[in-house]
DNA sequence: GGCGAGTATTTCAAAGTTGAACAATATCTG
DNA sequence: CAGATATTGTTCAACTTTGAAATACTCGCC
């Protein structure tokens, strides 16, 4: 049998392969699109949302993303017009970010290229079983993170 | 049925759910033990060579550093004592980064908490068949993209 | 209505990362 | 062996991220 140490050597090869696997395709998006996974992520999130517009906070929490970092991004996608700021409409505290059309062009063109490099490098390697696993896997997990937002223990 | 856009759902959960819970490690190690996950690999990376000692290049590729990373972290590693550099034997161009005794002393005391947190987000979430398709999935993920090291395609 | 606590976003300095250029060696080729 | 080419690790400036403090507002309560 395989020398049952499973648990460590499955998260070791897990860890250090997402690492991997993340590098590479931000080198290829960087290529292919001149973009970071970051900045991706901002306007795919955001091409989601009703009217892609979201509040600041909201985005920051989908992406995970520190507050701090969020406004720092969202201006320099403003400077490149992919993005732009407006006051939410019931908070005058809040901000919304709203994509652009040239934004969703953008996207439009470097999505299905992203989406190639995912199956390049991981989808087009794995069978049923294997999706389903990391669909159960990942998506409770996932939830359980999201859901621990800030019970700060 | 369950919808078969079957992997997208997965990618998504998978590239989610791997950010938040590595932003949660994060967060719980530098709490318990004063590190970020990216000195700490360093450390237990090291600690696994001959002699706690390895090639500054060799060591950036198995942590997927690139290189000016990698001397800026064993420069503030050296500061605190935790890795000190040696030239290396055979090749003078080399520089051997060389895990100290507060070095291991430091990854003994770290290692353990580290575990139980992946332990608590993670790993203690699986079954027995999660794991070894996550073993089946990302080791041989792991050496595929070790091989393309610099097959520049 | 006004005060105090809470929330949303930005700001700022310090720390970290990137990619390209560099200096020092090594290796290869004729 | 000389000269060209490749590799190793460091440096540097530009950029990005972090965490904490500041700012501007909201909300519940008296």
């Amino acid at each position: 049998m395989t020398s049952d140490r499973l648990a460590p050597r499955a998260w070791r090869a897990y860890f250090e392969g997402s690492r991997l696997l993340e590098n590479e395709l931000e080198r290829r998006l960087k290529a292919t699109s001149g973009m970071d996974l970051g900045d991706f992520n901002v306007l795919l999130v955001l091409s989601e949302a009703e009217g892609g517009r979201m509040r600041m906070g909201d985005l920051a929490r989908a992406l995970a993303f520190a507050p701090g970092r969020l406004t720092y991004r969202i201006g320099a996608l403003e400077r490149e017009e992919l993005v732009l700021r407006r006051p939410s409409p019931d908070d005058r505290r809040g901000t919304d970010a709203v994509l652009t059309d040239a934004g969703r062009r953008r996207l439009r063109k470097a999505r299905p290229q992203h989406a190639r490099h995912v199956d390049e490098l991981f989808l087009g390697s794995l069978d049923d079983d294997a999706l389903e696993v990391l669909d159960r896997v990942f998506g409770p997990l996932r939830a359980r993170m999201l859901g621990r937002a800030d019970s700060s223990d």
